[in-house]
RNA sequence: GGAGGAUUCGCAUAGCGGCCGAGUGCGCACGCUUGGAAAGCGUGUAUAGGGCAACCUAUCGAGGGUUCAAAUCCCUCAUCCUCCGCCA
């Protein structure tokens, strides 16, 4: 949720905004009037109240005829401030359900343009040339044994996959090297809920643009998550935090479960898309001064985590028109994917500002006040696409696969061999 | 799933339907005292909204209701604790 007052200051900032992301901007207006309408309401119901305080008191202390009069009047009195009060209600209520449509504001150093419009900031390492024919990670997987799709489909239907293996192997070792880096870096490890209830979706932004990608447990009215993110920002919901304890990084290591309606075509082959995979996600709560920074950094943890890997790669810097609603900038990282002959993302990392903070209550304390948080997010890995990227990456012409060096310690071997 | 009990200011507690936005203790902040510290004494100690301001309004788990008036009475829900059943 963006601040009233500052869409009240800087309605054209806000219109600009929404333009920029492809979206309504006639809401702003509709905003400004509503708030205008809600302020008149509360001090009406507000001059209201005050008058039924004080003539409450003064019930208290008559009798007789007068106390009789005066309940009289008291009772009229009631009836318009209950009235006033739904007014004021229904007008909060109106007020609110706008604001909420409104997208986080843009951060005015990202690209304008629609998701095609993204800017590539950097290339790292080149994407290798193959003195054979590259097998895709389907048939690594296949051939390694790590990786069986057929079977996922058979249990549990398409975009499931089981990893075996050498698979479940590389998920553990990745895992493990995520966390010791993550460690390091001075995070707090989380293993979170993935079932969470309405007001940790609502408040993380899921149940807006993204709701259709998400499962919904009707009968609880429960919902799995698509990322740790939801319940690592819930995590402080409705807490104040102090200011010297800002940043407060969690890694959060949990499954992620996506619909992926609306995707009919993409991917259908091999695990770049899937219902469900576990993910390292990073999450920091941070002062809003220091936004921008910590954004920067995780960036770079990301970068780290792919240098280690030894996979080519290259950052964008993703245009507004395919930002998420609470994100005002958003770095992807994509890995260069051979049989692909493409870039495909896998990770991602947003500043959400104070976004996301305003709605789930989350604020800090020092000697200025009480003021929202910013909150950020960054993959670490999610397992699934970094999988493919080092079987193809670092495939040999006998199908084997070369392992990383930095993850060579959780292995115990450098190459995953045929079965 | 069944039966009881609880939910008040950072923590612990008090609280007859009007004098309770709320007392007390602890904690915390500032000041006094002291050679320094502790103790002691004094003062202060929530959040949000409206208003240029004085100030006003709201909030005692959440939401409804009764009443001129609700922390206090009624209903629904949530969470926690204890006991029973089931269980990885």
């Amino acid at each position: 949720m963006i601040d009233l007052k500052f869409l009240r200051e800087n309605p054209e900032v806000v219109r600009a905004s929404q333009r920029g992301r492809f979206e309504d901007e006639t809401i702003v207006d509709k905003a400004l009037v509503s708030d205008e309408n809600r302020r008149i309401a509360i001090n009406e119901f507000e001059a209201l109240r005050a008058e039924q305080n004080t003539l409450s008191k003064l019930v208290a202390s008559a009798k007789g005829d007068e106390k009789t009069a005066l309940l009289e009047n008291s009772k009229a009195l009631a009836m318009k401030v209950k009235e006033a009060d739904a007014k004021r209600t229904e007008l909060e209520d109106a007020t609110k359900n706008l604001v909420m449509q409104l997208s986080n504001v843009l951060d005015p150093a990202a690209p304008i343009g629609k998701e095609e419009d993204f800017v590539v900031l950097e290339h790292v390492g080149a994407p290798r040339t193959f003195d054979f024919v590259a097998r895709d990670h389907v048939e690594l997987g296949k051939l390694l044994g790590a990786i069986d799709t057929e079977r996922g489909a058979k249990v549990a239907g398409s975009r499931s996959y089981y990893l075996t293996g050498s698979g479940a192997m590389l998920e553990f070792a990745l895992v493990n090297y995520a966390i010791a880096s993550a460690l390091k870096a001075g995070f707090t490890p989380v293993i979170p809920p993935v079932l969470v209830n309405p007001p940790a979706m609502e408040g993380t932004g899921f149940l807006g643009q993204a709701a259709e990608n998400v499962y919904h447990l009707e009968k609880d009215d429960v919902y799995l998550v698509g990322t740790s993110e939801v319940p690592l920002a819930a995590f402080h919901m409705d807490e104040v935090l102090p200011a010297e304890k800002l940043p407060i990084r969690y890694a959060g290591y949990s499954s992620c479960f996506r619909r992926e309606a609306g995707t009919y075509g993409k991917d259908t082959r091999g695990i770049i898309r899937v219902h469900q995979f576990d993910k390292v996600e990073m999450f920091s709560f941070c002062h809003p001064d220091q936004a921008i920074e910590e954004h920067k950094r995780l960036l770079q943890w990301e970068k780290d985590f792919l240098n280690a890997m030894e996979i080519p790669y290259r950052v964008i810097d993703v245009a507004s028109g395919d930002l998420g609603s609470s994100a005002n900038r958003k770095f992807d990282i994509e890995a260069w994917i051979p049989t692909q002959n493409a870039y495909r993302e896998v990770t991602s990392t947003s500043n959400c500002t104070e976004f996301q903070a305003r709605r789930l209550n989350i604020r800090y304390k020092d000697a200025d006040g009480t003021k929202a948080v910013a909150t950020l997010n960054g993959t670490l890995v999610a397992i699934p696409r970094m999988i493919v990227a080092i079987l193809e990456n670092h495939q040999n012409a006998d199908g084997t696969v070369n392992i990383p060096a930095a993850l060579r310690p959780f292995l115990n071997k450098d190459r995953f061999e045929l079965v």
